[in-house]
DNA sequence: CATGAATGAGCCTTCATTCAT
DNA sequence: AATGAATGAAGGCTCATTCAT
């Protein structure tokens, strides 16, 4: 094997290869040894990169962060709000395997260090006032009470493992969700 | 004259206790001793009720499964759809802490049995099938689209941590709802 | 095997057995899997007994300084001093084993501690004192420097592993130290 | 030009930087990583002069022996055997940092080899006879139990942590020392 | 029934050692 | 020669589970 040429690089790789573990498994359910196995490197290699599983998992939740606002990135503009949603909704559902992932990683960080502290770490403030950042804008939402209807709407969508398991009409629900919108100034 | 008149009483009452653990913790991170000594009995006490971690764990799933249609059943009737959504969203916001729990217990459930076969089993199918049900009852929806998107809706309002901490406007949600169910006719 | 009826005196046993193993291979090669073997129980009931391998360590050391006051109390009194050293080596030198391996561990213990912070810790110092004080009211030495004297002369006896090798003429050398600390009158 | 010019100079020079460790922590409280990091160079590096971890702590303690004959001779000589007694003392106790540190070491060799087998060691077996041919011709000492004595007395001097805490008065150890070797003609 | 001491497999982590660069 | 990333056996410690009382 040769030598490793980027160590932060290389690291986000040993990253990108231990969220499948996580995700499936929960953080507490996944050993060293199991983890270092499935990514295809020895447990010493894997403490040559993380301080400890805590460092890893806590880092590998900061990097998914990240890899989030690809996903979005890739989400393509358009005049009309249903046809956004529409968008949004079939980026999600494309994606629905590892959104899920995300949800189930997520939880478990909230766990392990208690929902109530949650918010006041960095990473986890930032990230998700970026995902709303990023909802409103893309959906042009600017009421909090909408955002937090919509925003409700996907998590379920992405969290709920019986959706996960079938098909729903994105056409439909895209009419839903926009229509739901687009009425909001209606009842202020 | 015994302490413990009924076993199976008995059983459900450290299902009943053993809840918190579970939610708080995860089940991996929950160890025999620590939930006994929250239950307040030994470990060997545990063990003669249950027969390991994995079945008391999957009792407690059960257990709350059947609990939860109490508070369904506290729901009010009411004529307007709008007035019945309110009051599912008030019960849930009301019992906010406790609902979450539930779908942090649910979700390592789901991770020890595997997503996927998930829904193989008994337990499982009839519980969420009772909770459709209920819900398209309650709410007089008879559409599935419908039926997912409300469903959606709830779920990523319960699982969602961020929404969790903070004060949502239940009577600007309902109207949403409300509308959203009430709009579907348009768009079949 | 018949649940132990008294814990401390099972912790003692525990440690006695331990004894052997310090003494032999130095606490940093002595691992809990091994001892556990030598003392004749699994390594979770080391546990049970013991918070951490280095608490083990520690009531080891202040245990055998307690073990050691039971080895001088044998000491017959006699009114001529260079009987009285000549049981003293007689004693050393029986069980010159044991007491090369006390040194041992209270070398390791001393390195584990830091030789500098050793004597600020109430056990070691008690434990010293108590020697010294035995050693002075048994040969009836009231000066420092003879105490120190005899008391170097002694440490090196058992510590020195070549002279444990050999009979040494403990006639001679009783003789030696008795006229050793008679004649200290003169050089005051 | 080479950094290194006499590969066997550098080695004496990785040991002599290695001795502090060992001497410190004890053999198997040390790590190659740790001695690298100390010594300044790379656990390969180590490995490239060494070829294991006991194979450097056995060329310490050879080393070590050798260099100890430095420090004998130094000793000036005199007609007077107090004076010459005073003189080794003077140079034990100026010394006495390292010469106990030297105790600890050796006392771990012994362990690492098993004290029954110890002197059955080439290396061994001649530093303790050097040693001893030392003291006896410098002291003048022509007789074995007389030897033993000073040589045990010299031993607990340098290996008592708790003399080695405090200042004793050379020139009364000194003056006790003397006589002893001195009344010795009158016990035989 | 209830207890908790005992067990040992297994977990996280470290460390001597190797080897490609 | 020198480096340090990679390895995996082994160490300290935990924990689900059993069983004598």
């Amino acid at each position: 094997m040769p030598k490793i040429i980027d160590h932060d690089e290389y690291r986000k790789e040993l990253l990108c290869k231990s969220f499948e573990c996580f995700a499936a498994k929960g953080y507490g359910q996944v050993t060293m040894r199991a983890l270092a196995e499935h990514v295809g490197v020895s447990t010493g290699t894997l403490y040559h990169y993380f301080s400890s599983k805590e460092a890893l998992f806590e880092q590998l939740v900061a990097f998914q962060a990240d890899s989030d606002l690809m996903l979005a990135a890739r989400l393509p503009d358009s005049e009309n709000l249903q046809q956004r949603v529409h968008m949004l909704l079939k980026l999600l559902m494309e994606n629905r395997e590892y959104v899920f992932k995300q949800v189930c990683v997520w939880l478990d960080f909230g766990r392990q260090h208690g929902f109530d502290t949650l918010f006041k770490k960095e990473v986890v403030r930032q990230s998700y006032e970026r995902y709303m950042r990023f909802l409103s804008q893309y959906l042009g939402i600017s009421d909090k009470s909408s955002a937090d209807f919509v925003c409700s709407y996907l998590t379920g969508l992405v969290s709920d493992p019986y959706i996960m398991q079938q098909k729903i009409s994105v056409k439909k629900h895209s009419q839903l969700v926009a229509k739901a919108i687009a009425d909001y100034s209606k009842y202020k």
